[in-house]
DNA sequence: CATCTCCTGTTATTTTTTTCACAGAAAAGA
DNA sequence: TCTTTTCTGTGAAAAAAATAACAGGAGATG
């Protein structure tokens, strides 16, 4: 059984958003109650759980420790997942600031940078290292994931680099998609698109829809 | 018509790819080239621009001038889009930087903080204002869209006043999901989950897939 | 205890999105 | 001019995702 993208997405929120609220001891949540935290319906909800395979109890709902521990089992890698982080530039000071609280088993074990004025700095905690470091870090820290935070140019030759040297995962924040080879997942975080979408769908939404007179067929 | 979100996403992404690819005067693409750059199928391109509307021509492929031409003017606003940024921590200043090169079209006019130490600065050429002015701002300059980068905490709240002050469309960095009411188009870009998701998936597909008896069937 | 209410778990249905497949067009070559 | 090749445009089929629907269980209420 493989568990859609989706549907992992929807997972880590959940777990999120339970950590976030308060909750204590043996506290229990309703399906109704975590889509509408989502804004999705309850089916929803607990398909999802469904498939994490974790049983609620009718009239109760879900245990919410319960519930985070057995995400926990399906989304993260037992031994914690290390990563690299490529490009300090100020989308990466960002994400590794991002990175330095949350994430125990989110670990950045290596920033690195091309540009050599950037070598040595220490940018929240994390010194920035030379690209030649690169493979070796991979190597010895036995990294799964890493994040590409370059500019359109550099990203694909990063990319390249990061496979070959065993990376299984990507994500990726420049604005030019990725070729990988099979088995390789890679992530896109589009900024300009997700601005130009909604820019594009905001006006669309709430502007004059359906005509009227073709009782809008969608 | 209504274009689906998916749809829009991968239109945006060919007119950018055309945009770097130094294509010039009266040159011509195919629906497999497209299709190749964004590792899809030829049959996906030629659809979405069938819902544009461009026609291609057989033997020749799409012309990139119209390709593009045909693309803005369904993604874009004809007068531009005004924007506001709210929240100028890491996050926001390095979305300052990233809006400062591109994007004439997508121009932010006004980026605000609740923190009194940051008010007056000036990042990458856009002053910091104060949270009070938000409202004036979205008005005068009759702002469409905004980017949320503030902490979880703030989010809502600050959704709250966007959408109140006429704000259609947000683009949410927190990581915690909004409630708009209808009508209000939100485009979460959610790192925490995105590192998750290819800290999971990555593990997954790259690991012992398919158990090899059952042939695997997904 | 009987009933009412409000949950979960799961199957069935619908909707959305992607892929396939092929007719038609146009350049190129013989 | 006839054939071959290689495109586009689009209906049909398939796959994926979301939604609805409902049986069954368990607390609450009287």
């Amino acid at each position: 059984m493989t568990l859609s993208g989706k549907t992992v997405e929807r997972l880590s929120v959940y777990r999120r958003l339970l950590a976030m609220q308060g909750f204590s001891g043996d506290d229990s949540v309703y399906s109704h109650q975590l889509a509408e935290m989502v804004s999705g319906t309850a089916a929803q909800v607990r398909r999802d759980l469904m498939e994490v395979g974790v049983t609620g109890h009718s009239k109760r709902g879900y245990r919410v420790d319960h519930l985070v521990e057995e995400i926990g089992r399906l989304l993260d890698d037992p031994g914690g997942s290390r990563i690299v982080l490529v490009g300090v530039g100020d989308l990466g000071r960002a994400l590794l600031r991002f990175m330095k609280g949350h994430h125990e088993r989110l670990r950045v074990v290596g920033a690195f940078d091309s540009d050599p004025t950037k070598i040595g700095c220490v940018v929240h905690g994390y010194r920035c290292r030379p690209m030649n470091d690169l493979e070796r870090v991979i190597e010895d820290e036995r990294v799964g994931v890493a994040i590409i935070a370059t500019p359109a140019e550099g990203a694909q030759t990063v990319c390249d680099r990061l496979v070959a040297a065993g990376v299984r995962g990507v994500v990726n924040f420049a604005p030019s998609p990725l070729h990988v080879p099979e088995g390789i997942w890679v992530e896109r975080v589009d900024i300009a698109t997700a601005l130009e979408k909604v820019a594009c769908l905001g006006r669309w939404t709430a502007g004059q829809e359906a005509p009227a007179e073709v009782d809008g067929t969608n």
